[in-house]
DNA sequence: ATCAATATAACGAACGATCGTTAGCAAAAA
DNA sequence: TTTTTGCTAACGATCGTTCGTTATATTGAT
């Protein structure tokens, strides 16, 4: 299919073997500090604690939430949790790894898979917000509860975000070398991109409360900035609405 | 002097006398919780408490702050602090409420003392972005914390951003109604200018770590929205760097 | 195929530490 | 002295975590 036109029903089926890839990766980096052995009983297991570590989280803050909470959450015992992760801080380490993870893969996965720049551009957007539409408790939860973090887990999540600016920034700065976009400052234009791209994840109750669908916010988006940018290179493609 | 030059020196002049008015507001209106009579006191005492709670809260968390940390912070007894508040939660309501109050009031007289639309837009951004200067340690606190109030408090936290949110589109129709900006959606180009307004204290160190001053980011975004409205009632006035 | 023997996974009561909060007393101010 | 303000010690509750035990699954001998 021709990604530049992919809607969100389009990504969720296209990333779903990526996921569980990611599930892989990530019990094969702490095969060490889980002490379970079945790998398809680990991931069982440990998809079930960070989804209800999200969604306690999310409700009432990664402090707040007691591993009694979480074991009721996941269905395991308060003391069954500790056969998967060393201790409630390195649960939260896992959790924004595996995210981080999962969202540089497959956004740079995507965009490389991309020929010219204008299609670049739009891909690296929609893919972006499809992604913490996919992943959106991740998301929010990355967010709040980076404060938590130990200080060089905190440094791989600042460095996680910027290196997310920077392929905006790219994509803009090559985009007008080719001619094809207007001349402006690439990394505020990458910053003020992350800042409505954010938005969605961050204030979802606005937009939910205001019925727009995610499909609807990606062609605002889009339109948005290659307003902002005079596109000009690729004008018979439409996205329709 | 002329409100839609100022900087953010002038700014911080211009609002010291209103920040002590509100603090006695807050004192008034908490007077039957607060076991201290003397006023003078209570402003002294609570504006340690409020500043040692950001301070220690946006390090660690709201929740993980404990009554003994905030003790230290504020140089008080653990038990001494109940004298200003009933207990934890409602410090926190107290708190949210204070900010709020500040923000509104300021944002709100002076827009109403600007007569024209682009010079009520300027005025709108400038004291927005310089409010949350200003108050960064609140502003920050007061989005991360939302979650820990009570539910008609967390209604009064969402209402009194989507009245902020409202001003700007209100601005932003009249000034297409006076003929002095491009037509486009109100609501929507309400909703970037919060988001990049928002980008300033919640990206915080991203600014800090580039060396962009509040006036530069100031100047910054005035010129974006400009441009996105193509304002052109104005041209004469120019911003200096 | 059956069933004891073993290995693995999960349970849940209990521990020490720390939490928010209270109450009685000391210090300071009037 | 009287009133106001603040401190210290202590309470019950809850926290993260541990550990002896039970339940479940796998293995291996018959």
């Amino acid at each position: 299919m021709d990604l530049v036109e992919m809607n969100y029903a389009d990504f969720t089926k296209m990333i779903l073997t990526l996921k569980t890839d990611i599930y892989h990766q990530t019990v094969q980096e702490n095969r060490n500090i889980i002490h379970v052995n079945k790998e398809q009983t680990i991931i069982k297991n440990l998809e079930k604690i960070f989804d209800a570590t999200l969604e306690i989280s999310n409700q009432k803050g990664f402090q707040a939430m007691s591993m009694r909470d979480l074991a009721k959450g996941a269905g395991l015992s308060s003391g069954g949790l500790y056969a998967y992760f060393p201790g409630k801080i390195d649960l939260l380490t896992m959790l924004q790894k595996h995210g981080r993870k999962m969202v540089q893969e497959i956004l740079f996965k995507l965009v490389k898979e991309t020929p010219d720049h204008v299609s670049k551009l739009r891909i690296a957007l929609k893919t972006h917000l499809y992604l913490s539409e996919f992943m959106q408790p991740w998301f929010y939860f990355s967010y709040m509860e980076a404060k938590n973090l130990s200080e060089p887990e905190r440094q791989n999540a600042i460095e996680s975000e910027l290196t997310t600016e920077k392929l905006f920034a790219v994509i803009v700065g090559q985009g007008q070398d080719a001619g094809l976009f207007e001349r402006r400052d690439p990394q505020l234009t990458a910053a003020i991109i992350k800042a409505i791209l954010q938005d969605w994840y961050l204030k979802r109750w606005k937009f939910s409360r205001r019925n727009i669908s995610v499909d609807q916010y990606a062609n605002f988006i889009v339109e948005f900035v290659e307003a902002f940018l005079d596109v000009h290179g690729n004008e018979t493609i439409r996205l329709e609405n």
